[in-house]
This record gives C-alpha cells, sequence and structure tokens, in this order.
DNA sequence: CTGAAAGCGCTTACAG
DNA sequence: CTGAAAGCGCTTACAG
C-alpha cells in the first residue's frame, strides 16, 4: 500500500519497538514466537523490506561478492560466472560483476580501491595478478578466491593444464604420432594468461619424455576462436613439413582446425589427429578427442570456498584445490597412416 | 597505511571540515580549486575510499543496476550480458547479477521485493513477465528495460521475430522451396518465451502468404541446444514425406540439424536447404544461411536506455526500440533439387 | 566557498 | 524477551 514502508510504520502497527522489528525480521532471535509472527505479518503486509544500505552500514557487512573477469561473453567464464551465481543463490549475497580487460584498466581498478567497502569477497578468475593488484587485494583483507591460478593467502581451484596438456600429448605418442604440431594462443598478450604457457610446457614435457625432439616448425599461434584455430591449422598446412598429429590449446581453436583440414581435403583422423582441450559443449557434435574439465563447478567450487571463508573466518588456511581432468578419446585421434611416403616432393614439384 | 581511513582523517589532514571533504571527493563543485586539490591528495594517501552503504543510505541512490535473466551460460544470454556491462562500466553503477529460472523462483524473487531498495534500474532479459510481475516492477518506480518483449511503461529493444522469420522463410520460397518444415523449441516450457511462438507465426504468415497450405507433420520441437537440433531432424527425417527445406528456430539447433543431415548422409544444400536463427559465432563456419541480430548491441542498448532514465526522469515516455536483422545468405540453403521422383515408395517398399 | 548539524534507516550492545 | 539510545559514515540543506 504505502509506497516506502519504513520500520517505524512497521514497528507501531505491530505495536512494538523498532529494535524488536529488526529482530524478528532478521531471525536473530530472542524474541517471542507470537511477536515475531506478528511483526512478520505486518512487515508482509505493508511490503516493507529492509533497506540493505542501512542495514550495510550499520553492520559493515555488504552481503555482496564481486566476480572479476577479463571476458564474460566467452564460453570458459560464462560457465564459471553461471557456477557462482549457483552457489549464492539463496545465500543472500548480490553477486557484483566487473570486467576488467586490459592491463591499464586493472591498473585503475585495483589501485582505486573501487571493490574496497563494496564487497565482502572476490572471485577472480584467470587473471594472473601482478604483485601490486595481489598486495591490494590483500590489503582489502577479505577472502579472496583465483580461478585458474594459485596465490598464497588466496583459495583457488585450478586445474593441472600442464600435466593435462602433456596426457593430451602421450596419447597422441602412444598411438604412435611422433610430428605432434600445437597450436597455442599468444601468450603476449597484455593479460598475461598462464594457460598458453602452460598447455605448452606440458606438450614440450610429453615430447622430451618420450624422447622427442620438439619442433619449431611444429608450433603456431592463433587468435582467438573458431578462425583463430583455422587460420593456424592453414599455416601450419604451409610448412616444410606436415605433422600426423595436432594439439590444440582449446577445443574452440580446435574446431577451426578440423574446419582448414577439411577444406583442404585431408581426413581426419586418417591423415591427421586432432586434440583439443576443455571439453566444449561443441566438443561431442565434432566427436573431438580432448581434455575434459569441469569448468562450471570450478565456478561453484570457488564460490563457496568464499563463502565458507566468510562464514567461518577463523580456518585463515585458504583452500587450494585442483580439479581432475580427463582425457575424452573419440573420433579425431586415430594411429598415424602407416609410413605413407611423403606425397609431397615425389609426385610433384 | 592506516587499515580503514575515516573521512575524519581525511578531514583533520587536510584541515577542513568533513562536509569539505565530501564536497570534494564528489566533484559537487563550490569548493575551492585549491583545497579540493589538497583533499584529494589526502585522501589518495590515505587511501581513502568512500563508503557506498553510507553514501547510499544518504542519498537514497544505490548506484547499481540488476540484470535479471534465465541463463547466464547461453550465448545469447552471456551476449547481451557484456553488451550491459560495456555500457555501465565507468558510470559508476554496479552491475548485480540475477538469475531466475523457474516460475517458482520467480514469484518469490518479484513477489519478495528483492529489489527494493536495491537497484536503481533492472533489465530483464527475454522474461516474458507476468502480470504480477509487472506491476511488481511497476511498484518499484525505478526504470525498468527489457530485451526480446514490449510492455507498457518498460523500456524496451528487440527484433521483429515474426517479420524476420517469415523473411526467412520467405528466401526458401524464392529459391523455390515448398516444402519447408520448422525445427522449434517447446513453447509449453515454464519460462513462456515469446520466441518460439513468434518466429513459428513468421514461418507460418510466410507459407500462407506465398498460398502453401502448412503442414504439421513439418513442425517438430527441439530441446535446447545442438543435440536437439540433431535429435528433431532425424524425427523429421522419419516423417511420411520429406522436406526440402528446414528453418531453425536457432542457429544452434540448425546445427543440431546439420549434423543429423550429414549423418544421414543427406546433402546440404543439393537434398535440403538449412536456415537457422540469430547469426551465432559458429553460423559462419557452417557457413549457414540465417538471419542475423545484433545480440551484444542490444544489451549495450538497453542499459543505455535505462542509464538516460535515470540521468533525466523527465522523459517520462520509456523508450520502445527495435533492433533490426538481416537474412545472410550462406551455403546451407539453395533451390531444391530438380523435382526429382520420391525416391521412397517406388524403389523399395 | 565553508562549517555545524541533522538525518538517511538500520543494528546492537546496554539495561531492564 | 523487549526497549531506548547510540552509532554506522556519509550527504545536504541551512547558515554564514
Amino acid at each position: 500500500m504505502v509506497v516506502k514502508p519504513t520500520i517505524d510504520e512497521v514497528a507501531r502497527l505491530a505495536g512494538v519497538s523498532t529494535s524488536t522489528v529488526s529482530r524478528s525480521l532478521s531471525g536473530a532471535g530472542r524474541v517471542g514466537a507470537e511477536t515475531t509472527r506478528r511483526v512478520r505479518k505486518v512487515a508482509q503486509q505493508l511490503g516493507y523490506a529492509v533497506s540493505p544500505s542501512a542495514s550495510r552500514l550499520a553492520t559493515g557487512r555488504t552481503d555482496s561478492i564481486a566476480v572479476v573477469m577479463p571476458f564474460i561473453d566467452r564460453w570458459f567464464f560464462a560457465e564459471i560466472l553461471a557456477g557462482v551465481e549457483v552457489a549464492l543463490r539463496g545465500t543472500g549475497y548480490d553477486l557484483l560483476l566487473y570486467n576488467v580487460k586490459d592491463t591499464e584498466s586493472r591498473k585503475e581498478y585495483f589501485s582505486s580501491g573501487l571493490l574496497r567497502k563494496r564487497v565482502d569477497g572476490v572471485v577472480l578468475v584467470t587473471l594472473a595478478v601482478t604483485k601490486p593488484e595481489v598486495r591490494a587485494l590483500r590489503a582489502l583483507s577479505i577472502p579472496v578466491g583465483i580461478v585458474g591460478a594459485r596465490v598464497n593467502g588466496f583459495h583457488s581451484v585450478l586445474i593441472n593444464d600442464r600435466e593435462a596438456a602433456a596426457g593430451a600429448i602421450r596419447h597422441l605418442i602412444n598411438l604412435g604420432h611422433e610430428r605432434i604440431a600445437i597450436i597455442s594462443s599468444d601468450p603476449d598478450r597484455e593479460m598475461h594468461f598462464t594457460v598458453p604457457v602452460e598447455r605448452r610446457a606440458g606438450y614440450l614435457d610429453a615430447l622430451r619424455a618420450a624422447g622427442i625432439t620438439p619442433d619449431p616448425q611444429l608450433e603456431v599461434h592463433a587468435d582467438y576462436g573458431v578462425e583463430g584455430g583455422e587460420k593456424a591449422a592453414t599455416q601450419l598446412l604451409g610448412g616444410s613439413s606436415l605433422p600426423t598429429a595436432v594439439f590444440a590449446e582449446s577445443d574452440e581453436l580446435a574446431f577451426g582446425a578440423l574446419r582448414a583440414f577439411r577444406r583442404f581435403g585431408i581426413q581426419v583422423p586418417e591423415e591427421i589427429s586432432v586434440v583439443g582441450f576443455d571439453n566444449h559443449p561443441m566438443a561431442e557434435y565434432f566427436d573431438l578427442t580432448t581434455v575434459a574439465q569441469q569448468v562450471r563447478a570450478q565456478g561453484l567450487n570457488i564460490a563457496c570456498q568464499v563463502l565458507d571463508a566468510l562464514v567461518s573466518p577463523a580456518k585463515r588456511g585458504a583452500s587450494q584445490l585442483e580439479a581432475v581432468t580427463e582425457l575424452v578419446a573419440r573420433a579425431t585421434t586415430s594411429v598415424p597412416r602407416p609410413k605413407a611416403r611423403p606425397r609431397r616432393g615425389k609426385d610433384h614439384k
């Protein structure tokens, strides 16, 4: 009825003090059951809602969690966000979304203390935070969770990118491949993501462990997304000696590679094997062999860690979790074709 | 330095009153340039940040915008969200993300006045709000924007789904198709999305306008996503008479259909044409003919409308915008194969 | 241009 | 179990 019912209205109509109204509504206990019921009913009828601002000022809490990520419309990030949201739902915490892209906006973002007094906890997604940023975050003295990296004192969840990538390569090696190419995103980007670095390291690890000398010619960089993968794969095809298998840093790059191969009439997996990473929803569509990780679960997990730290600040030790990965062998990988005479340099040219 | 610098500290060190500190920091003017500079410097050194809660309580504003959507990890929604975020960035408004799924949580959500006193504006994404929900939103008396629907008094941005779908069908009809199937998502879902209804209506419009009698046999429903499309297309193939073209309500469904056809050895577009809707990033990959819409731009747009209403509440008339769509003809559509004798019922059986 | 003071709407010791 | 009152940290008329 009333446009802006106040706590005093409720108190008056319920015949109690505002203190009692507050206690009844917050369920803080120590209020008679009958009184509580009456107050709640009046509040309901009036459509009274506690003012979050006032409540926050009085308690010092913000009941909000910030999710900070460099992208929000890329599959991985949207998935993480969805996981965090699920964890927060029903807890009473609001989810504040922040997008920080370039290094510049990040600097401003973290140093300006934008987060200060604004949230009770932070979830960072795949942000390779710099030293000063870590310091700024620590100064907030609130729980910080981070997906895809490990930082001392922060909660974290991540996969072992390096080992998982190595596993993918071993899968190829076990099949008999020796000339294995890698399509990875450019690590020299401003964001300093660790994924390209780690997955490439795993690639090298596995090769070396098998006594295979990595061939720099078989390494190509790609821009983000399917088109990037297609371009990179095409570049690979232009090289002086062709690989028998390709490891793409992400499924999206792998999809692009598949397209390039199809376009050039190269049979997968007969002529070339392809393995991706992530188990993107479309991976099954393409029957792509890949390394599966549970992205959404990671989002859920990190949010739970932060929430938990908020509830019981006692346990000072920030938990560091590792999410499992699993090689999913599908139809884009097989044994290399039996020592086919290299067609090129023989029949033509 | 200080863990929790207060405004009084700043005032003392700057040798002014807290009022002046407040005015200097908010840039509300009427403060000497020199004073402002000094105050700002002190605040900076102390690492002082205004408390949003206190500020909000004092001003009555929340400087926050809520984005409410039924999904957050689906392409369309993530894209909208990204657009909204871009619009909000740098404006000082926080972006609160809410996910309401089933009807039940929605009822609770809107009626409980969770939004009340919590945000200055709301963006609803593809939520076919019910009458009571509209009422609850109106009662908030804050600007409301809605993507994908039109509601009296609310700002909106949407595409003409019906007409755009009809355009896609006309494209097929112009090519010579008459037996055109439709794969649409089930409109009887709890969320009451209008998209399936509208796009199907456009499909029927175009058929009728061309004097083609719609064949219920050519209508199939699909679950969300690629797999849903694949299943639906397969179902279509099992029908008694085959279509020469298929219109999928979304590109994702179309991708699934493409896969089904490939799996059954049916050539696209030679044997069957396929047209999707959305121009999903992967549409180009599949060379899919589709109806393009600018999703991110719609998110940006609706946020701008809401922001604008916040700045100048004078203009009471909520703006209703229509985003343009465009048929992108690619390689999955062509003229139907020349009156091939229906193979089935002749050679076998 | 600047300051003293009231007030925003809650929560929470402190008494009872 | 309940109430009166202080206080959370700002902003903003109101005076000057």
